[in-house]
DNA sequence: ATATTAGGTTCTATTTTAGAACTCATTATC
DNA sequence: GATAATGAGTTCTAAAATAGAACCTAATAT
């Protein structure tokens, strides 16, 4: 399989996985975030070689995650800006960084914070459902396949289950 | 920079990019929450070749979010099944998943859906702050610099700042 | 005796990535 | 006026990762 057919995929995480599947790309949105716009300001920061910054940045844009406008002429100089699209990317930001500073600790602190606009208070990142309010995770989620109502069907058959099942409880 | 490297970057998000930065880890992630275990059931099901499946998984599990288990002697098989630290993932799919749902959208469904284990209804993930609640995005939160009390002094100054500032609102 | 299943390993060929050097237009400095 | 610096790339070669197929081993099934 090649990482051009990721891009198609019927799985939405495959599909995620063809967009920032890579070492760079979240990286780049990362310093989007923190306000860098520049190309050299990317590739100074991240240590990136310039050919593949540039090819991820055509990449983001063309996605419709990062828009190039110019911001000067004479000479003609073009910044990159996150687009609603590309702003959307956050929340998945917050989960795995909060995941990461669990899940692969460090000795050094991590460089930045996410604080809130309005108290410019650490935030505690969770996912929570919408509707209910409910925490979202292993012990509270299950997935399923989508297949013909099959969430209802294989939670009705959850209590009976024989041992060496895959409903993915473990 | 190498690969290598990223996995003891003091930020949480390169590190993370170090761990599921590749086209397939993340996919054998969610086929573990799906439910499968074994080699092939992995190989057929995600189409990777046998040799970056056996490196992927013996990455999963040096890095302790899978364990490697015997399920049979004779001859002696052994089945990967996901850890605490790899069960703690499942938030940072479902927002993935999320996001790419909106972003990257498909005429097709996606084949899998994250019901609550309760209810069986389907789940609206949305990420928040466990303290307030409030809802965490773009709009709401602010990722800084975590230089010296930054997040409060930045914030303080946020109401005059200047035309071409870098702090990530935009 | 032969085929199949399960879980890999080994091989070559292709694709990606790293790293450095080069280009081009403009502005700043000696 | 010549030289250097800035900014945003492009072009090269070498190294690394990935794809794809074939092979291996041990046991069971036909």
């Amino acid at each position: 399989m090649k990482w051009h057919d990721l891009n198609n995929d019927t799985c939405p995480l495959a599909r995620a996985m063809g967009a920032v599947g890579d070492r760079w790309t979240l990286l780049i949105l990362r310093e989007c975030f923190l306000g860098v716009r520049r190309f050299d300001g990317f590739q100074k920061r991240l240590g990136v070689t310039r050919h593949l910054l540039a090819e991820r940045l055509k990449r983001l844009e063309a996605m419709g995650m990062l828009e190039r406008r110019p911001y000067q002429e004479r000479p003609l100089r073009h910044e990159y800006r996150l687009t609603a699209s590309g702003k959307s990317f956050a929340p998945v930001l917050l989960a795995m960084q909060d995941w990461a500073q669990q899940s692969l600790p460090s000795d050094a602190p991590a460089p930045f914070t996410f604080v809130t606009r309005d108290s410019g208070d650490e935030v505690c990142p969770v996912v929570t459902d919408r509707h209910t309010g409910q925490e979202l995770n292993h012990r509270t989620v299950l997935m399923v396949p989508a297949t013909a109502a099959a969430a209802k069907v294989i939670e009705a058959n959850r209590p009976a289950q024989p041992p060496d099942t895959k409903t993915g409880s473990d």
